[in-house]
DNA sequence: CGCCCATTTGAAAATAATCAATGGAAGTGG
DNA sequence: CCACTTCCATTGATTATTTTCAAATGGGCG
């Protein structure tokens, strides 16, 4: 298999500062299986065995948690270059499942460790990887415990527009998904993201497109 | 110094199962330093470079972060056994209080960081301790974004009473702490309090002190 | 091309926040 | 050691934001 998947490897938080790309981590390349999943179709369900680890090549995968009284909470939205099940303990404390077609890498978990044993700037890596995941979570759960409705999609938009790249952001995730992520309901969601559109900071290019034309005024909305 | 503080080793892990006691951290005892704490004393502030990891003794610590507009968001309650630091980048990305007149451990970063370069086994517990630190984290925003005050306010605890050992829970925060930790206002969990109590649910022995009564109405009440 | 499902929008209801006043505990200083 | 002062907690009334319920619109997929 080419290098496909050795170009790009994105740290996979989701706000906050981007960690420098743990280059060490290109020693797993080779050892990786490709795999594709249909929309809504699982990765894996909570309580499975942690065997592997994933990477996202292409699509998007969201990690779930469904309460007894069916209130679903999205743990993370997994777009391509993000790394999956690398905080797993023995099996995975959720689900994965993906929210387009998607393309992913699966790592033998084993071969990791094993490499990581042997070589401490792996395990470094995975270090930090995992303190720049616990920054997110930390800098989300001040989103979720402190924020009103409209900051939480202005900084939802800034984040995604941030891991994107340009100015046009995709949202393959339905607005539900969006809801659950945030701790919101769709309709919610769709108000807010109505009124920013009244407002002209952003413009929406069909359901699944969003450009912001105003970043400024997205930023004033959400001031950490 | 004597052996006081190689004895006890917990995780610091909030919710969710308590991982097994890193007991090859203990290599780190006879490396730190005893400090003590005034009530409200800072143990650092945000942005101050993180040289230290620190446990706590004796007392409580709180970690908080302030936004622009005066909200302020409590991330961490720290109690005897806990660590603090250890998942710190460069600099502390918040700050680090004393809640009650408290007595830390401070280890030098730099020391524990070279121990773990050359003993994989303390890279390992990092790790461990990290993905502990995730899981309730991830369990916290599952709170904080789907968790009506009610809820929030049982699971915490309950949360406070498995860490603390037997039925007596010490709440050496204030309402505003606690609503500041929680995502709600003083006057939400004062009236959440009142009510568990009028319930029978729990019974208070002064301010900062009360004991869970019906464990079974309170785990009713959260349903993760 | 047509059906189905997600989205949008509106109106009503509920939860928690805010505003406000009282009561009580802890800590300070004489 | 006691009294004073200050801060914290409690409780009540009102307001605001978000949820819930409901209907209509529109896009996307087969």
């Amino acid at each position: 298999m080419p290098a496909t998947h050795a170009v790009t490897f994105r740290s996979t938080a989701y706000h906050g500062q981007r960690v420098a790309p743990a280059e060490s981590l290109a020693a797993l390349d080779g050892v990786g299986v490709v795999i594709g999943l249909r929309r809504d179709e699982p990765l894996f369900r909570p309580g499975d065995t942690a065997e592997f680890y994933f990477k996202v090549l292409k699509g998007a995968v969201r990690s779930c948690h469904v309460l007894a009284d069916g209130r679903r909470h999205i743990g993370d939205f997994f777009m391509a270059g993000d790394f999956i099940g690398l905080d797993a303990g023995e099996s995975y404390p959720f689900a994965a499942e993906a929210i387009a077609k998607a393309m992913l890498i699966r790592y033998s978990r084993q071969k990791v460790e094993a490499l990581a044993a042997e070589e401490p700037r792996i395990g470094r890596s995975l270090v930090e990887i995992m303190r720049s995941r616990l920054a997110a979570a930390r800098e989300r759960m001040l989103l979720l415990g402190h924020m009103t409705a409209m900051e939480r999609i202005a900084s939802f938009l800034l984040d995604l527009s941030a891991r994107g790249g340009d100015g046009r952001i995709c949202l393959p995730m339905t607005r539900t998904d969006i809801g659950d992520y945030l701790g919101l309901t769709m309709e919610t969601v769709s108000r807010a993201l109505s009124q920013l559109k009244s407002e002209g900071t952003i413009t929406q290019q069909g359901l699944h497109e969003v450009t912001i034309a105003n970043p400024a005024a997205l930023m004033a909305l959400f001031k950490p």
